[in-house]
DNA sequence: GTCTATAAATGGATAGAC
DNA sequence: GTCTATCCATTTATAGAC
């Protein structure tokens, strides 16, 4: 991809983060990037080009990180917790997650756009699910009920949670996940 | 409070909940009154002052549930069940936690505002703490860790899964709230 | 690819009549 | 308390020169 293009992609990601897709405007990122709106306009045409583009892109991200964990060699805790402390970077940079961000404006997007926000959203659950049930096979997790229920409740938590952290602060999401996994050692419950 | 006033004040609610504080307009709530824009301003000069107006009626609100809970004869099990199914109600509506959409508009809220949603987590998280300290020494409810680390999780998850369940159906917040209840019930791990 | 210029619509807000 | 009328800034978007 052209490099202004991905420049203009990534500012984008990150006042979704920060502002919200609905309330950032083409003079924000004009001013940022030092060009004129219309420029802008020139690598994406309307603003809903570019909000698509940029769950395009996301989406691809999330598909990556899934092989990437699907790969590796660590174990299921640690791959559990290097899930989870993607969302450390995220508070620090006083972001949200896109994910989100898009979901709190769910009903300002449009159909084509609502798609791949739920095929992203399908796609961090199975990733969770897998590490899960992986983590239950080898004894390394334990949880009572089913792995996808039990990766719903993480996906939710840590998304929660980092709502809550801008506000509460880091340590906030750092207690939060401590107690996810905690929740997930130990030997079963009779 | 005037009839009007508390009129378009849940009207704002509604649309803080869907649209987010940012994106409605004294447009959307004229259309939907049948009154001007002007006859708005009349109530609420500004959008701030009626984004703070919803910010503090919320924080009654969630004050009036923590006294309500506390001097209620259930226990702590069906209280806690009680406080999550509040969300099934709010997912039907197609709405999200007005928690959850000012926190994703952090960045577009004010000093004032921000301080009173400051104040309305602390109280949500201080009710959930309560009431899984009463499980904890009734023996009702099991954890490990400190009940404040647990009612943060169960917090976060509540709210992120209300998220969620706007793109993937109730069924996902129900499924999820039911697995925070399973992994407190049981006997203490080993 | 970037610019100037501009259009058309929308949003927050106010003045003053009824 | 609601209305009409209006203001000014912002936002999305386009046309056309360089």
């Amino acid at each position: 991809m052209r490099e202004r293009q991905s420049e203009i992609l990534m500012l984008a990601g990150e006042m979704i983060q920060t502002k919200g897709y609905d309330s950032f405007s083409y003079n924000d990122l004009s001013l940022r990037l030092g060009i004129r709106k219309a420029s802008i306009h020139h690598h994406f045409p309307k603003k809903q080009e570019l909000g698509l583009a940029y769950l395009k892109y996301w989406y691809e991200a999330t598909q990556d990180l899934a092989k990437q964990l699907r790969q590796s060699r660590m174990n299921p805790v640690e791959k559990l917790q290097a899930y989870l402390d993607l969302g450390v970077k995220s508070i620090e940079e006083k972001r949200i997650c896109p994910v989100s961000s898009f979901q709190a404006d769910r009903w300002n997007i449009n159909e084509e756009m609502n798609e791949v926000l739920t095929k992203i959203e399908t796609t961090e659950l199975s990733t969770l699910t897998s590490i899960l049930e992986d983590g239950q096979s080898s004894e390394e997790l334990f949880f009572v009920g089913e792995a996808k229920d039990q990766a719903n409740l993480i996906l939710s938590s840590m998304k929660g949670a980092i709502l809550y952290a801008q506000g509460q602060g880091l340590d906030f999401y750092q207690r939060t996940m401590n107690q996810i996994v905690a929740n997930l050692q130990g030997s079963p419950r009779s």
